[in-house]
DNA sequence: ACGCTCTCCTGTATGC
DNA sequence: TGCATACAGGAGAGCG
């Protein structure tokens, strides 16, 4: 499942092949995506892709006449082939380059979007209101214990907040809750500011090293080029329940935390009041 | 503003 | 072997 981390692979993956380029033809075989792809987003055909960037999980594929939009969902991956090559099930979009490759985008269980915006991507609804990035230093310790003060919900649920802090998807909430030594359960209230710091610390750690690791291939992952992710040897308590805590030997445990499975160790992450 | 539930979807795993 | 069921989960929508 994409996380930022991979989503961060997949655009370092198709930059090289599109940026540049003309979009010489867009081919959507099923529309039907989150929100159906937009019958505009055919105005992407002449214009060059002068970048791409990311905000939280989206991708932005931009030029000089508007923005595509899109968003990878829970399954949702990118390749970019040749012209010409044949499609499977649940390759739904295309996009044609003017240097003979297209991005092709497989997503079997459809909840990705591709959107065509003309204002700047920023002040699209998706995207007006999302928190920090968390690999910028608009994220940090400080930043959580401002914004977690009257929120009493579990710190886990906190961090998993777009709006507090973007692309901190189950798995590595996992992580670095684990990382940190906080549990997973603490209200985000009552956590003090030298352990947001750690939390801040671990976020950033755990995702600079999934996206060096070329992302978490948990069942089908692969980046652009179809190499999948190597974090997954490296994780240390996601998928994890029942087996020794790496630090202490205990047994990790696992709860539900909003109908998402959740891991953590009881000993290394006690509840402690701030 | 906050916190909770519901919803979208299909591949995979499990139980009978 | 086949069917029914549960589960995985990003994140917007809608409710109280």
């Amino acid at each position: 499942m994409p996380e930022l981390p991979e989503v961060e692979v997949s655009r370092q993956g198709i930059s090289p092949f599109m940026v540049g380029e003309t979009v010489m033809r867009v081919v959507v075989r099923n529309a039907s995506l989150r929100w159906p792809v937009p019958s505009e987003i055919q105005d992407m055909v002449g214009l060059t892709i002068t970048g791409i960037r990311r905000r939280a999980k989206y991708l932005l594929l931009e030029t000089d006449w508007g923005t595509a939009i899109l968003h990878l969902g829970m399954s949702g991956n990118l390749k970019v082939l040749p012209h010409g090559t044949v499609a499977g099930k649940h390759d739904h979009v295309d996009i044609e380059l003017s240097n003979g490759k297209l991005l092709r985008l497989n997503d079997p269980r459809r909840f990705g979007c591709l959107l065509w915006t003309r204002e700047p991507a920023e002040q699209h609804k998706l995207l007006a209101k999302l928190g920090p990035e968390p690999l910028t230093d608009a994220f940090s310790g400080d930043s959580l214990y401002e914004r977690s003060r009257k929120r009493k919900i579990a710190v886990k649920q906190f961090i998993m907040d777009n709006h507090v802090v973007v692309g901190v998807g189950n798995i590595y909430a996992n992580e670095a809750l684990f990382s940190a030594g906080i549990h997973p359960q603490q209200p985000a209230n009552d956590i003090d500011n030298a352990r947001y710091a750690a939390l801040a610390s671990e976020i950033k750690t755990v995702l600079a090293r999934a996206i060096t690791q070329g992302g978490t291939t948990l069942k089908d992952f692969t980046g652009s080029d179809g190499k999948p992710g190597y974090f997954v040897q490296e994780l240390q308590v996601y998928g994890k329940a029942g087996l020794p805590c790496s630090a202490c030997g205990g047994l990790l445990q696992e709860v539900r935390m909003g109908g998402r499975s959740t891991v953590f160790c009881p000993l290394c992450q006690p509840k402690r009041s701030a």
